[in-house]
DNA sequence: GATGAATGAGCTTTCATTCAT
DNA sequence: AATGAATGAAAGCTCATTCAT
């Protein structure tokens, strides 16, 4: 897997910050929430700073720039959200453990409405990053559709063996089936949040849309 | 439907930019472009002015605010957009005429996709704002939703009828639909765009997955 | 009477404003209005042009430019207000048609009231306006003075063969009595307006001020 | 005394600029020259800055705005100067020290000559902007009144009581002779400045004019 | 003569970044 | 390491003035 520029400079930079201290979490804690609240172009470093409780200048000695404050903020998070990645959930969610692909599908699902439910407003500020900036979506895509290739081509092929999938090509049914997920976590959480939510019943009804669509047979 | 204030300002902008001269139009032309190239906030209204070939006080006599010309970019495109409004959608894609919910699907994709290919860079700076301004996003989404449905629920119930949808609430049919549309239409021309795509293959394979989703009977 | 150059450009102007079409005068009136309201500084030529209902090239096309229009704000008013220059005042409070100094500084003070009640907005005006503009004053003052004095010395004259005025060289005296006039005709108009008066009370105690001070005899 | 918001206003920012750096020492320098020779309205932060030898954004880092500078530099003259406030004029001027109100009063003049001589550009700056800012007059004239009535009204007492003055109310006392003390500065030092002045010649002019008129008894 | 669209210099203000302490 | 005062480029916006119609 080929590392790529900004891959290179997140990882770089992950590994800069990795002894963190309190100051810096205090700063990365700060800066999430208001990245999330008005965006990272609308929130100043010295906003920031305040919030944080530290000087300026403090900042500006760890991060160096506002925009590698940026990935400082992206980066943990993407990596376990790139998650198939993580052990956790390879664990957590084995497809082998599912007897169908609905099953499978739901367990997907509620792994990540939990995991979201921690991370809203980091969610929020990666997804309005990654529409900003071309190139560190144009960077990351191709990586994120790798892993997850890597990790659900062998879910795809169990389950159509199982014989409860379409006979369609791997990436087609990833494609409509990451969509499909997506969509509805981007709207859950960033298009529509302060909105309750009836997990149980949602989970079921995105379930049952991705496998029966909403054609009747 | 009480109007609310964004739309109510949208609305006067759109009136008052009717006769737009020749300089305005260049004006709207280069901030479509940049906003899409690079997002309202990191475009100055200096760039703009120069790429339309005006002075900044002209883009200023005739916007009045930054923020403002944003909108006379935004309006026109809503207005095509909220589209299922507009006479022309109603007549192209009129459900009556079509024998199957598959077929009407299709039709409703394809006249989006017709549409979007012509509004591109509109299109990209619409998305990008919508996520980034909660109150655009307030004012809009309800009253997206309320004419989406008084324009289709009025379809889905005619192909209840020929017995070719589940029988779900429509609005819960509307949401899985539309969600599956719209994100389908983000990917392609917002997150993946310079991409080539296969009209007639795309189109069978979104329509196939919203009627019958990937799961084998 | 050695002409300066800013009363050259008032004549001048004023000379070329004699043929006031309706609309300069709706453009004066206009720009009194607004630059009593706020001040010169904070008053736009295009609010100007608004609110007399002419196009902004109009005006520039009459006054050159936004300074020109204020002396002629100024200048038709200053013409009756460096006024003992005015046949009617001359006439209307004329010094020996006065047995006492102290009917002769009344008659004056209600003569300027009157005056100031039918022009307070240019009046404001024009103190601010000589309060920020050195070169105004400095062309404005020694010309007034020298009226003040061609018309006033004769009366003090006159006052003091009746035993009426103490024995202080003229210049003193007018100074002292104009400054008093000045200072309470700034206060009544400018500093407080709004505030409601008791002409004759105020008269009699500010003639008696200035006859016979505050000390007890 | 109830606080009222522009003091409140005056106040707090005179606390928040205690610890006066070197640079806003020359800040503040620069703007009273400034202000004073040209006005508030015609002066641009970019001239004070160049003036005072500071980056621009320095001084909008220590004041914020345009029109909190301005404050900044009419407040501590304020205190000084609605001053009857202060210990120094009691003690200096006490009028139980004075045998004559002739004698209090020409102590009172000089006192604030002296006070004046100190500060000629501050004194312009804050007379020319109260006649243009309206709400900021409407704050400081009966904060002004109430403090000189508190002071005075047990001097005029006093000296009623020693028969030197006539029998008027005392506010229309104080308003006689505060006016006249007022003007005589504001001619001295706003509007005739460069102008010299024989001060023992001129106080005594006032002393007599104040206590006796221009009337010969 | 009258118009008002167009101009562009100049305004106040913001902010990422630097650096002496 | 940490600070925060200082920077200055660049932002959005205003406005007196011009000029083609």
């Amino acid at each position: 897997m080929p590392p790529s520029n900004i891959l290179d400079a997140i990882i770089a930079q992950s590994k800069l910050s990795k002894k963190e201290t309190a100051k810096q979490q205090k700063i990365v804690e700060a800066a999430i929430a208001l990245f999330a609240e008005r965006g990272y172009a609308n929130t100043s470093t010295s906003e920031i700073a305040k919030k944080s409780g530290v000087a300026e200048g403090t900042l500006f000695r760890h991060y160096g720039t506002k925009e590698n404050l940026l990935l400082s903020v992206i980066v943990p998070f993407l990596k376990e959200s790139i998650p198939f990645l993580a052990k956790e959930v390879f664990t957590d969610v084995n497809p082998r453990n599912y007897k169908s692909f609905e099953l499978f599908i739901g367990a997907l699902l509620r792994n990540r409405i939990a995991f979201l439910n921690e991370n809203q407003d980091i969610f929020r500020v990666v997804l309005k990053e990654l529409l900003y900036r071309d190139e560190l979506r144009n960077e990351l895509f191709p990586h994120l559709q790798s892993q997850l290739f890597f990790f659900l081509n062998d879910a795809l092929e169990w389950f159509k063996e199982l014989g409860q999938l379409k006979d369609l090509p791997n990436p087609v049914l990833l494609r409509l089936i990451m969509t499909s997920v997506a969509s509805y976590l981007a709207v859950r959480y960033v298009l529509s949040p302060n909105r309750e939510a009836d997990d149980d019943a949602e989970v079921k009804t995105m379930v049952d849309f991705i496998t029966g669509g909403v054609g009747k047979d």
